[in-house]
DNA sequence: CTGAAAGCGCTAACAA
DNA sequence: TTGTTAGCGCTTTCAG
């Protein structure tokens, strides 16, 4: 069932059946009788255009692509749901592909997209994403979400890492919090640092001198061990530690169950903060503060601001959104 | 950069760079000093092909479409990931959308699909999919993860229901339970029939008999008072219950906190077990014995099944692989 | 008001 | 050994 099919039945030409069925038919004047032919035509015989043809010939292919670092980490995972959902309700549909955070695996997925002539693509980018240049500058369109690149003037859009940790720390100071420590993974990471710029700011603005021994970093939040002897080293260095901010959610958990045998701590989690969250957290620590960042906004976000970029064909240079957190001070 | 660019730089015919670039240039015997020529000036000219006129002109997309119910939950972002993957590594991009476990919606999802010319699509099919006969008498090439339909031959992928939750309850009574409740959710789909089927039977071979009280179906996970109202109920009437076999992962956490609150049972898990698993488990019920399905497993075989309908052309109708969960019985 | 025809970039049957 | 040419299915300019 093609075009030409329907043009041939009817005795009309393919470029009839193609305006009356592209919406174009009122603009292009052909009488309402041969719209209404085709039309029914097209109904009853159930068309529907080979997107690839029609892609190929409007040099636009309605199709994203979506890059992220990983599908198992359920942070990422929200936001290829959120931004499916808004592609798909504005008739894009999307190609997805995982970098695990690898830049060459990058790198070559988004010549993948290329070739595939997506209309554009967003990503969470690794760090020293060297293709970036390349493919803007053949005429790509990108977006980036959850990190921005820093120097880079690709569209993006973040969430107020500095400013939401800020106020976490600052909550905890309020509430009588006085040795907080920060844990934090992969801490040279443009946010992980933004996050770290906002506990720092928070204890100097309540006249708190920061202490070294009080930041953690732990290179895997998947390896237990790992967790569980920086957690001890801590705790032996500063016994009277009074709150922590977790710069990320994956390291609640880990410490929730060490802390937990040893018997120390939680009480439903007062005098923790943390950015981001999951699920669980609600009822297993159901007095934690929380920024929790919208991630469905994120990729509704960034889905709009790619395809702005794409339609507008307004490149929209150096803008930059940035998401509030909402904060969930307990 | 195309393919008739390359062709007229260097004086040879469309064709002629079409057959060597595409590696059939020994065959249709061109001499070495064109394929020569012509791979260097399109290596160097970084040539590479239209995916969409190549995909329209041979009438295959190497593309495939995944169509799951969610991406929220972590169980289909794994099958998602899993299937992307495997993808990958065959050369595949996939389409990806989620169906949130409405029918009407996946029926119109597989038709974008459709018009976008995949190869074929990966489902984890809604109750009531009507599409599906449409579709493969359209010539789709579909299969489906996780659920079979039952009746259908369409090539599936799924696992030992009946029997690992057989082995799980078996473990709960050689271990001394006795009383062992069983706790699902949308019982009347046909996996957790086959999971019931695996309770039911794992007593009767113990000569336990089967207590409908102990058989407990909760209608939304994601209510917690729904799921507390139906956990007091249980224990109400059976105040010495002994194990919960939980048909599915996403009943455990709920369960958990609210047998934590008021202080019952947990101990590590010990008298638990489950179907699936989630990362937390480890940490907070190290004792819970789990079915533990491989995802990646599954994810892998679909594609893999889908390919050999796609690229074989043979159909293997009724062809349906059973993985088995891997136990770990604690 | 409608049609013919060129073109999007690639493949493949048929010639030479 | 290589070229010509007719598609794949759709859009759109230009002529009627």
């Amino acid at each position: 069932m093609s075009l030409s099919d329907i043009a041939s039945a009817l005795g009309v030409s393919k470029a009839t059946v193609s305006w009356v069925l592209s919406g174009k038919g009122d603009s292009r004047r052909i009488s309402q009788a041969t719209q209404k032919r085709v039309k029914e035509y097209a109904a009853t015989h159930n068309y529907h255009p080979n997107m690839l043809a029609r892609s190929l010939s409007l040099g636009r292919s309605k199709t994203i692509g979506l890059l992220i670092s990983s599908l198992s980490d359920p942070f990422y995972s929200s936001i290829a749901k959120a931004v499916v959902n808004r592609a798909e309700s504005v008739g894009y549909t999307v190609m997805i592909a995982t970098s695990e955070s690898d830049c060459n695996k990058e790198a070559s997925l988004v010549e993948t997209f290329s070739h595939r002539k997506v209309d554009g693509i967003i990503t969470t980018p690794t760090e020293g994403a060297d293709w970036v240049d390349g493919f803007t500058n053949a005429g790509g369109r990108l977006v980036f979400a959850d990190r921005a690149v820093p120097g880079s003037d690709i569209p993006s859009v973040v969430v107020d890492n500095e400013q939401s940790s800020y106020r976490l720390v600052s909550h905890l100071i309020e509430k009588g919090c006085s040795k907080i420590a920060m844990f934090t993974t992969a801490h040279n990471l443009v946010n992980m640092k933004a996050r770290q710029a906002g506990y720092v700011r928070a204890l100097e603005d309540a006249g708190i001198p920061v202490d070294t021994r009080l930041i953690r970093d732990v290179a895997s939040v998947y390896n237990q061990k790992m967790v569980e002897d920086e957690l001890d080293d801590l705790l032996r260095q500063v016994p009277d530690l009074d709150g922590i901010f977790f710069t990320t959610h994956v390291l609640v958990l880990p410490t929730y169950v060490h802390f937990a045998n040893r018997g120390i701590m939680p009480q439903g989690g007062a005098g923790w903060a943390c950015f981001h969250s999951l699920p669980e957290f609600d009822i297993l620590l159901p007095k934690m503060s929380i920024a929790r960042m919208s991630i469905e906004q994120l990729g509704a976000r960034a889905v709009d601001l790619l395809l702005e970029s794409i339609e507008n064909g307004t490149v929209s240079l150096g803008t930059t959104v940035t998401l509030s957190c909402e904060m969930m001070l307990k």
